[in-house]
DNA sequence: TATTGTTATACTCTATAACTATA
DNA sequence: TATAGTTATAGAGTATAACAATA
């Protein structure tokens, strides 16, 4: 009765697979996060948090909140956090006084930086089963999802 | 100083692409999700739940919390909320004193395959750009993600 | 003794609304 | 008047630990 739907559409098929791949290697990459043992906890959204303001190098609050599409609230709430544990700094923005920068500590720096090599190894053994030219493949494949839409949101 | 990463490995940007695309995908199914307007709130977590309750048409509290990589407690959490909306019925199992099967109320039956029409809806459009030989080779070239692993989890 | 589900409790992530300070 | 960020508050999702009923 429930799983008559024997001739399912292929579409919602492929993007079901698309969403399972995605999230088991999302669950591959935090496990490997705890795994690391770090002396700070680094969740998924505040690594997010982090990479975004490293890649910027600084940034306002403002900016960021729109990078990661999160609320202003919410980038208050996760500085407060990271600033407590070392990992941010609130800078004044000398052009606008009521803007607020955002920079990473050294020892985030330190952090970030372990934590993109681990993310590279994971990446690569998620592949591993992919020769250079399936991964191209997939890669220019992927592109087609964002065809013509300006994507620019982080990890 | 942060973006010297200039020849950055491939396998990390695909990946990051691969998550970036089920950002996105993810983003669209909850707007349209929202945009449906039901009577009760299906957010992503337990519309999950109430699709895999209704792809075994019957199912115990315990299976359900493995097959989605949850714990007890939030089942519990869930099945409460899912029961007061009336859209799920606890039942005892007749095997096991212990145990509970859960099963959908009519409504749901209804909403769920509202919810399963809309989500092929979605899947068209975001498949728009690719030809059915792309659709097949992207199918394709998933599934060796999966490789050798056996995977069971749902949506 | 082990397993099923629950009560009690708590943490993380996210957000809305009202407010302060500046622009 | 509009914008940047904060305080106060809240809701959703998830979990650990202790426990009850049953196996």
């Amino acid at each position: 009765m429930a799983n008559e739907d024997a001739n399912a559409p292929k579409a919602a098929e492929l993007i079901q697979l698309l969403l399972r791949a995605s999230h088991y290697i999302q669950h591959e990459f935090e496990a490997q996060l705890v795994a690391l043992d770090m002396p700070v906890q680094l969740s998924g959204p505040r690594l997010r948090l982090l990479l975004t303001v490293w890649k910027s190098d600084t940034i306002r609050m403002n900016e960021l909140a729109i990078k990661l599409g999160l609320k202003a609230r919410t980038i208050t709430e996760h500085v407060d956090s990271l600033e407590s544990d070392g990992l941010i700094t609130r800078i004044p923005d000398p052009k606008d006084r009521r803007a607020t920068l955002l920079q990473l500590t050294e020892e985030a720096l330190t952090h970030v930086s372990r934590v993109r090599y681990i993310q590279e190894q994971i990446s690569e053994r998620l592949l591993q089963s992919f020769s250079a030219e399936q991964s191209k493949d997939l890669y220019e494949l992927l592109t087609l999802f964002f065809d013509g839409k300006e994507i620019d949101f982080v990890c």
